[in-house]
DNA sequence: GTCTATAAATAGATAGAC
DNA sequence: GTCTATCTATTTATAGAC
């Protein structure tokens, strides 16, 4: 890594790699695989096409570093909140708070990940779905942790992991178009709102997860 | 329409022009609409290319046919349970259990609904975007409707659909490798089987509709 | 490391015969 | 209505100069 020591702060660190990448994230988010082409990553990264080829091989390798880079980053942030002491209700809030937030601040992350499933996951290599099983764990690991401490009722996390995570996906995936959608059928957007489509599923999850018998508890202020 | 009288059962009848769009529904959902070939299509239909042009005239205008004819046949079975004489609660879990019935049975619904959610919705036309509205509006129509009745807690009908459609299109999405996740995440593969699923879903959305203090009435066996 | 060709393959679309 | 042949443009990938 350390081959050429710099001494002048003109040409960028070692950015050209990184460069590369970020453009690729955006053009695969906004086309997709097979309509991007390598020219237009090359434009964006203000670089040649040969750039490319040059420190990633192909374009296949490219995607494939990009998915292993986001699910990097997404899964390392949200790991932090299942290891914080605080109450499985309160960690599940905050999950799903923090998803919001991080998916908001990465939007390339949402159409690039529903491609993939409607892809049916063929492009994934065995360290990727292992970057993605990372983050079902986190959310299933909170559920399985109330349940045996008694606070949850007995419903599958697997279940709920499914009901939770994807909605946030679409509903990270559409926010571009959300204003369009809603002037198309007449509501306010405002309804979407991050921090009501947030409470939403907060209080969904907890009145799914409330004891049977017991009272719902109401969500607290994480997301806002 | 009928401008070639038949005879013999030999040539089937107007086939040509749906077979094509079968095969063409087929693909695109198999690969998006930038990978897809029209060769491809062609072949799969046993036609030639230049068949697929005289019956649609371009690429782009066969998968707008594909998207209609998917949206309308989905609505058209979802909309007759919306008017049928049961209370908002029995529609509602008939929707959930019909939605993914019908999605099951055409199975390349799914990947084609979601890669347009990532494109931004881009290549939909005002026609379709209407289809897609009039399935959003019979489930906000039956919540509304519960609401009304004071038999339903105030829930946003447009954040329940987030909630309640989605996580539908992404269980029928990921359905063709739903054993390979189950082995590589080391769970029962019968833990994602539809009738749980559906119940799950219906509990859901009962646990979150119950009125505020009134008892969560129990599913209904419509899904099994 | 970065760029300028350019090779080689592929795919959307059309002309025109039958 | 259906097919063969072909045109044209685009795109991945590489060779080779700097």
């Amino acid at each position: 890594m350390a081959t050429r020591p710099r001494r002048g702060p003109r040409p960028a660190p070692q950015d050209s790699r990184s460069r590369i990448l970020a453009a690729a994230t955006a053009e695969f988010a906004l086309r997709g695989f097979a309509a991007t082409t390598v020219d237009r990553i090359a434009a964006r990264a203000r670089f040649n096409k040969a750039m490319i080829y040059y420190h990633f091989g192909s374009k296949q390798s490219l995607y494939r570093a990009v998915l292993r880079d986001i699910f990097t980053a997404m899964g390392d942030h949200l790991v932090r909140i299942a290891d914080e002491p605080l109450a499985p209700g309160e960690k599940l809030d905050r999950f799903v708070a923090a998803f919001v937030a991080e998916g908001s601040a990465r939007p390339e992350i949402a159409p690039i990940v529903l491609r993939e499933v409607a892809e049916g996951g063929r492009r994934l290599d065995e360290e990727t779905y292992t970057l993605m099983l990372r983050i079902v764990r986190t959310m299933t690991g909170i559920v399985q942790e109330g349940r045996d401490a008694g606070q949850f009722a007995d419903v599958d996390p697997i279940l709920l992991y499914l009901t939770t995570v994807w909605p946030i996906m679409i509903y990270l995936a559409t926010s571009p178009i959300r204003s369009a959608i809603a002037r198309v059928a007449r509501f306010d957007v405002h309804r979407l709102d991050p921090e009501r489509f947030v409470a939403h599923l907060q209080q969904l999850n907890r009145r799914t997860l409330a004891p049977v018998d017991a009272p719902v508890s109401r969500p607290t202020g994480v997301s806002s």
